[in-house]
DNA sequence: GCCCAGGTGGGTA
DNA sequence: TACCCACATGGG
């Protein structure tokens, strides 16, 4: 594949670095699902608090969160951040699992991708990251999760311009990378371990698997 | 106190 | 279409 060649090489050495990241955590698709939302600009660890909460009251279910009150979803989600929005979010997620799939988000996976993802996207509160972290990592579709890292790190790899919109970055990757859904999983999940540990801060650069190849340091 | 974390929707020019 | 802002907690 043309221009495969750089993000292979990527993934080869974050993957033997850091070895297999067992994404997504969630014990269920639904529970993905929820954290797909949950995680929206918030820190994973808040996330966590949030779905331990729900789990705790029993509103872990789809029939569950149609029941509940919208403030008392906002209630047990309070750690995520943007409570009330969220839990608005969260709301529409499941009127629409209803609909699409009387809330067996498995039977989703025979459907296509494309009119799958749309229908996802117009549902209130999914974008397209959110669509496709969906898509990948509750329904098993072959989608390339684009989030900030990816941008980051593509951009500081010098493979696309940071200003770039979400659909160019993951035309990058899906047209250069078989389409697998593991390996877009584990692709995604080490993108992210890197941009949470070596590609935050500056002085930890050197022990980046990427250091040699990153525009950022032979900039310095 | 400040910055940022696995974004999205709505309003305005 | 392209910005700009609201939405909000918690850890470093």
């Amino acid at each position: 594949m043309p221009g495969a060649e750089p993000l292979r090489t990527v993934y080869d050495r974050l993957l033997t670095a850091y070895g297999p990241q067992h994404w997504w955590p969630g014990d269920s698709p639904f529970e993905v699902t929820v954290g797909a939302i949950l995680t929206q600009s918030a820190a994973w660890q808040n996330v966590e608090k949030g779905i331990a909460n729900l789990k705790a009251a029993g509103a872990l279910s789809p029939e569950a969160l149609r029941r509940l009150p919208v403030e008392d979803i906002a209630r047990l989600i309070h750690p995520c951040g943007y409570y009330n929005a969220k839990a608005r979010k969260l709301k529409a997620l499941v009127l629409w699992l209803e609909e699409a799939c009387g809330d067996h988000i498995e039977k989703l996976s025979t459907r296509n991708t494309g009119e799958l993802r749309r229908w996802l996207l117009a549902v209130h509160g999914v974008g397209p990251e959110t669509a496709d972290s969906i898509l990948l990592y509750a329904i098993g579709k072959p989608v390339f999760v684009i989030d900030a890292y990816t941008r980051r790190i593509v951009g500081r790899l010098g493979l696309a311009p940071a200003r770039d919109g979400y659909d160019d970055f993951q035309r990058l990757f899906v047209g250069r990378l078989r389409r697998d859904p593991h390996m877009f999983n584990e692709y995604h999940a080490l993108l992210v371990r890197l941009g949470k540990t070596a590609c935050r801060k500056k002085p930890l650069c050197e022990v980046c698997p990427l250091f040699d190849i990153c525009l950022f340091n032979k900039a310095r």
